[in-house]
DNA sequence: TCTAACAGCTTGTATAGACAATTAAGTCAA
DNA sequence: TTGACTTAATTGTCTATACAAGCTGTTAGA
């Protein structure tokens, strides 16, 4: 508990959006974009709430509001007595949040890179049709992504997608988006199913995963809807060493 | 919109602990137990803050607090100019409901056995006492399950449980109801969490579930929560070949 | 009758002030 | 040196007040 404190409150509200928002939110937004971005580090003392209310001139309860808020939502760690500090990451996802994988990677503070290895349009085999609910020979993309954290391979990702849905999908620049991102874009998902198992990879996987032909990996299939309409159906394959799926439930 | 407004604001704070803790927090555990007891149902409108307020003798910004973060936590909904609401119970997924594997194989028309390979009274050591959230040397019991589906081992269930919240854990008969069965009797749960991995199983583990060394497990670490204590936190380990789970998200 | 304005309720946010609880660091005496 | 005490800083909570914003029913007027 004995970093240092971060620096440079004034430029507190640099470069956020200029939308009407509450005090206490702007406050949390420009906070957890800090830590977020990497300039607020894990352990480091975050300046007490005396020293913002006189810097921003708001009142301590708005302060205290936000920097609360923070702490439940685990950016923020608080001390009575102490201070206030920069959380540690979490070192898991959210069960339900496994749809971004940059996103997610981003979260923790990491590196995301990805290479397209296969984007093809093509017609619909009879196991693809029925995993999309279209008929065989209806029009599809296959596309095939591996995903790393700070240049380690964490994710095989295998999609096909329903070409009526998302005819532009051959055309995206998967270095800018994720999938994931044209998708919802294109056919905002109301639904969707997974399936997670526990499997062996084969040689090309092992091959791109950089990992031992008997690691264990974490295989999820997922299935999203937009209405009554099957949007895409994906494989993600994870090296059982380097990741695992969080969930929490009840109230 | 219209239901009926809930009754009876003076009993509120009746039958709770009367351990000290801040009006806010006693507020928010007495609505809670309202709801979750079923005395309040979905949809019914709560008394204005403003009410509260004159009937309890507390300031407005305590109670908007109090009901604010139940909001949050997803018991109440709030619309500005109406009032506050019971909200609808959460719909979660199957996912989550993995707890029972006796009525999960009774529900596919399976036959399910159990051994009860280990149970032992101990005294928690570090490790343990940091997965309960108790003190190092609190009391635990320690058990080991093996569950069968059809005669084929399906799942090793290790469990460690703390025994001031379930006392009499090491007196049961686990072939007559399952751990999680007992334990939701007398502490029932109300939170959760999950970490699910890809794993390679040892060489006990291999025997116990007679599979190959080289067979990929699906391991399930859980932890269940009665309030704000920690009464149980299991490890599920499931031969990849046998089992999987199954999440359905949305709507 | 229809419409517009208003009043009265609700929640949402912000402020100023007060005291309690916790911690660390300093002070002083034995 | 050690231990007890004091002090300052910080977060945690509670109160009283104020105004904004959203919804509903009522009322005044055309």
């Amino acid at each position: 508990m004995s970093d240092q404190t971060v620096t440079m409150l004034e430029h507190l509200f640099d470069g956020l959006p200029d939308v009407p928002q509450p005090i206490y939110a702007k406050l949390k937004q420009a906070i957890s974009q800090k830590i977020s971005a990497g300039e607020w580090l894990a352990n480091q003392r975050v300046p007490s709430e005396a020293e913002i209310v006189k810097s921003l001139g708001v009142s301590r309860m708005t302060v205290n509001r936000a920097l609360r808020e923070l702490t439940v939502e685990g950016f923020l760690v608080r001390h009575q007595g102490l201070g206030t500090f920069v959380a540690e990451k979490k070192a898991h996802s959210a069960l339900f949040e496994v749809h971004n994988i940059a996103e997610e990677i981003a979260a923790r503070g990491h590196k995301h890179l990805s290479k397209l290895l296969t984007l093809e349009s093509a017609r619909a085999s009879v196991e693809e049709a029925m995993m999309l609910g279209v008929r065989t020979n209806h029009g599809i993309f296959r596309s095939v992504v591996l995903h790393y954290e700070n240049d380690i391979p964490i994710q095989i990702e295998e999609r096909i997608v329903n070409a009526s849905l998302a005819p532009e999908y051959d055309k995206q620049d998967f270095t800018l988006h994720t999938s994931y991102e044209y998708l919802m874009g294109v056919a905002p998902m109301t639904e969707g199913e997974h399936l997670v198992e526990a499997v062996l990879p084969n040689a090309i996987e092992c091959e791109r995963l950089q990992i031992g032909a008997h690691e264990p990996c974490l295989q999820i299939k997922r299935r999203t809807w937009a209405g009554d309409d099957i949007i895409t159906a994906a494989r993600l394959l994870h090296p059982g060493s380097r990741f695992q799926l969080f969930g929490h439930f009840g109230r």
